[in-house]
DNA sequence: TCTGGGGTCCTAGGACCC
DNA sequence: TCTGGGGTCCTAGGACCC
């Protein structure tokens, strides 16, 4: 048996942790450049704010209803993260944390408890520990247990726990359910799937996996048998990232070449920092840039390079010469620019790699001084050391109107508790 | 004026090998 | 007139997830 936990609106309970005049009002957060809705209170949700909605778009229904904006903060949810994924673990040996607020406990060596009390009680701990609400739902596989994760959250009598004892009991609830809701099949594959009179999660279990598997692939494949209460999709270890990815949209259309390598170079040296803090090296880079799709009057741009490194590195002065020098590959004037990233490609783990004699490792490889660095910036500070390339114009920086504090991660930032 | 940012896996097809 | 059979590796594109 597998539990599903995953924590509910997820980056709106974050920000009620440390502000509880927010309890029980309309919050959103907002993806970033403060541009669509990512998360809603589920007073928010039942104004009709709808998820990933441009916040432009819904503007008349915010200032209506008075509903708390929220720029992200991550640096505040993933701490918070950190500790609601501590607390679960401490329910079972077996875990996979599956995503910044979803957990999957591996259960099978609870045969003889009694599940649902058992996740009522996870969840009251997680609440009174954390002040952070989580649905669980229960079942044979990680697709039944999604599933029963989604009647802990719709049914009024669940109290947020939902076990599916086996699939054959749970037949009349799968006819309920659309079969795009299900963990696995997207909007591509619903559509098909409807198109041969497949339209419930009842139907999709019903198909022969062959079948499926002619049709679709082994992916969806897979889902049927998970659906049959057959278990194919193992809990799995943390697995360091094959790629890194740093992009950001700009706060205003950035046109001038310094301004885009600017960004460009803090993408890389932040991708960098990401890179050394898994212990990896990267064997190239890719960088690219674009205009802004949605303006249809502009002229439209996109394009992107990826190169090669001599030898895998994470030194940041080597993936910064790289990133600027795809850059100017790819950069042509008088386009009005709103996105760029960088992603650091075929990650190599462990630094374990293959020496080349005809070049110079202690170069491409400085150990000793990104070590130095990333220590000054973890004590001091984001960005008290950064290099040259990296500018201080920030013409390319995002929107945050209404970020909040830091709390967890910031001296300069603690709550503060006034006395009367 | 304003529209996010990360990831993974699978498959088909082409280039190449003997 | 007729032209095999077995592989691997790489890449781009498409699907999915949060």
């Amino acid at each position: 048996m597998f539990a599903l936990i995953d924590c509910n609106n997820f980056y709106v309970s974050c920000e009620r942790v440390f502000n509880p005049r927010i309890d029980g009002k309309p919050v959103i957060v907002l993806s970033n450049n403060d541009g669509c809705v990512i998360a809603r209170s589920n007073e928010a949700k039942a104004l009709g704010i709808r998820m990933g909605h441009p916040l432009y778009q819904c503007k008349d229904l915010v200032k209506k209803h008075k509903i708390f904006v929220y720029s992200s903060n991550y640096a505040l949810y993933g701490d918070i993260s950190n500790r609601v994924m501590k607390l679960l673990q401490s329910y079972s040996p077996d875990f996979e944390i599956y995503s910044i607020d979803e957990i999957f406990l591996g259960l099978s060596g609870f045969s003889n408890w009694d599940l649902t009390e058992y996740g009522k009680l996870i969840r009251k701990s997680i609440l009174l520990g954390l002040k952070m609400p989580v649905s669980i739902g229960i079942g044979p596989t990680k697709t039944l247990a999604k599933l029963a994760n989604h009647f802990a959250k719709s049914s009024p009598t669940a109290e947020g726990v939902f076990e599916i004892k086996n699939a054959i009991l749970v037949q009349p609830l799968l006819k309920l359910i659309p079969v795009d809701e299900i963990w696995g099949v997207g909007r591509q594959w619903s559509y098909r799937l409807k198109d041969i009179g497949i339209k419930t999660a009842y139907d999709l279990s019903a198909c022969n996996h062959y079948e499926i598997k002619k049709k679709f692939s082994v992916i969806l494949a897979r889902t049927v048998l998970e659906l049959q209460g057959i278990s194919c999709i193992a809990l799995e270890e943390m697995a360091p990232r094959k790629n890194i990815m740093v992009s950001r949209s700009f706060g205003s259309p950035v046109t001038l070449y310094s301004d885009i390598r600017e960004a460009v170079a803090n993408f890389a040296t932040r991708a960098a920092e990401k890179l050394r803090s898994q212990n990896s090296l990267a064997t190239g880079i890719m960088v690219f840039i674009r205009t802004n799709h949605f303006n249809k009057t502009d002229s439209q741009y996109s394009n992107s390079i990826s190169l090669k490194f001599p030898i895998e590195t994470d030194n940041a002065m080597v993936i910064l010469k790289y990133a600027v020098e795809g850059l100017q590959k790819i950069f042509r004037e008088k386009y009005r620019y709103k996105k760029a990233g960088v992603m650091l490609l075929d990650l190599i783990h462990g630094r374990v790699t293959q020496p080349d004699i005809f070049i110079d490792d202690k170069v491409m490889n400085n150990h000793n001084l990104m070590n130095a660095l990333d220590k000054i910036n973890g004590k001091y500070g984001k960005q008290t050391v950064q290099f040259a390339v990296c500018g201080y114009r920030k013409a390319w920086k995002s929107h945050q109107e209404n970020i909040s504090p830091s709390y967890m991660t910031q001296w300069d930032e603690l709550l503060v508790v006034y006395a009367n």
